[in-house]
DNA sequence: TCAACTCACATACGATGCGTATGTCCGATG
DNA sequence: CATCGGACATACGCATCGTATGTGAGTTGA
């Protein structure tokens, strides 16, 4: 361990934050999560949060950051098993409803990002979720599949029906039982951006 | 003023404060939002909020509660002049649209309602506008026009859909610009439950 | 090799804000 | 008219955030 340049040991440093900072803030909320227990936790003071990540809401962005990157990254590899683009599509809507059953991503992202950084297209990391989805759309509309819409705002709207029908499910008294409707919905409603279906 | 009764100055105190707490969770956020400035603002302390709202997400509640009645009063009305129910319910979903974009019901209602007193569906007020929705599918799924699916479910995504473009249209930087869009492409995403589509 | 410097992080402090416990005054009741 | 209850104000303790300052290890240059 001697070994370890400084910047190793600052890398090393922010990841334990993170990861604290991800458990703290999915089980307590970000409001309610201390930052005196949750460096402790990691073994460290308040002293290194602030020096990394300058307030307690940085550490909320790099969070997100890491988590939507996450997100993004199963997301498109679902999406690349489909058989077609637009199954793609559908298919990775359903991953993020999915998704979105764990606290983490719901609690965090879904919730406290949007109420404490503001809208997420406006984040840094962008909304990689939101972005995937439109650039997949761009190209359906292109190759005549998807009618001519407007490729930003039908990624909103799916992203938006995704995610919010998975709070939905998430809140349910039997998640088990109210996924597979959750999914048929999105997969009915998207039906209306086909140009032709059948 | 000497002629009103103890409950009439109980039920001015709570609108007053209601009113005051409108204002300032719109403009800073309900985390941010001082309770002796808000009360002060009222002409009061912080023992009346704690006598009539509990806590301060008692007060949220309320103002939440208030703002959603609102909202299904406004929705309701709108809907109801269209020349059909299908029309109706693309009508309230452009209601919806339109209205996230005032500060009020978009801070409030949409983000930090679900942040800090969880999922709008286990809200006393049980989330007016969704059961408003939900109905009219369930109308709609009767009579043949909508596809059978989850009136539930449906209903979720549509409403999760147009909030979650209105976010998107009232952080943008010509809201008027790009309001048409999501108009647009709500109605074009609605479109998929029908059953048939000319 | 060693002295000076940088920097990652810890410690100490002040300020703010919530919730509660206690006090006060007005109106209702018999 | 005396007593009581309740609506609201005041006072206090506690937690937490952000900053200002301290410290020790690692890096650099002669």
């Amino acid at each position: 361990m001697a070994g370890k340049r400084r910047s190793e040991m600052m890398e090393e440093t922010r990841a334990k934050l993170i990861k604290a900072a991800r458990r703290a803030f999915a089980e307590k909320g970000y409001a309610a999560a201390s930052m005196d227990e949750l460096t402790a936790e990691a073994g460290l003071t308040r002293g290194a949060l602030y020096h990394n990540f300058g307030d307690k809401r940085g550490l909320l962005q790099a969070v997100v950051n890491q988590i939507d990157a996450e997100m993004a990254a199963r997301a498109l590899a679902i999406g690349n098993q489909a058989k077609n683009d637009w199954e793609g599509l559908l298919a990775e809507g359903a991953a993020y409803i999915e998704m979105a059953l764990e606290p983490e991503v719901q609690r965090i992202v879904l919730l406290d990002g949007p109420a404490f950084l503001g809208d997420p297209s406006r984040w840094p990391s962008q909304d990689s979720c939101l972005q995937t989805t439109r650039q997949k759309l761009e190209e359906l509309i292109a190759q005549g599949t998807v009618r001519p819409v407007d490729a930003e705002a039908a990624a909103r709207l799916l992203t938006g029906a995704a995610l919010n029908a998975a709070l939905w499910v998430a809140a349910s008294d039997h998640p088990q039982d109210v996924l597979p409707k959750a999914v048929e919905a999105f997969r009915v409603l998207a039906g209306g951006l086909l140009a032709n279906r059948g």
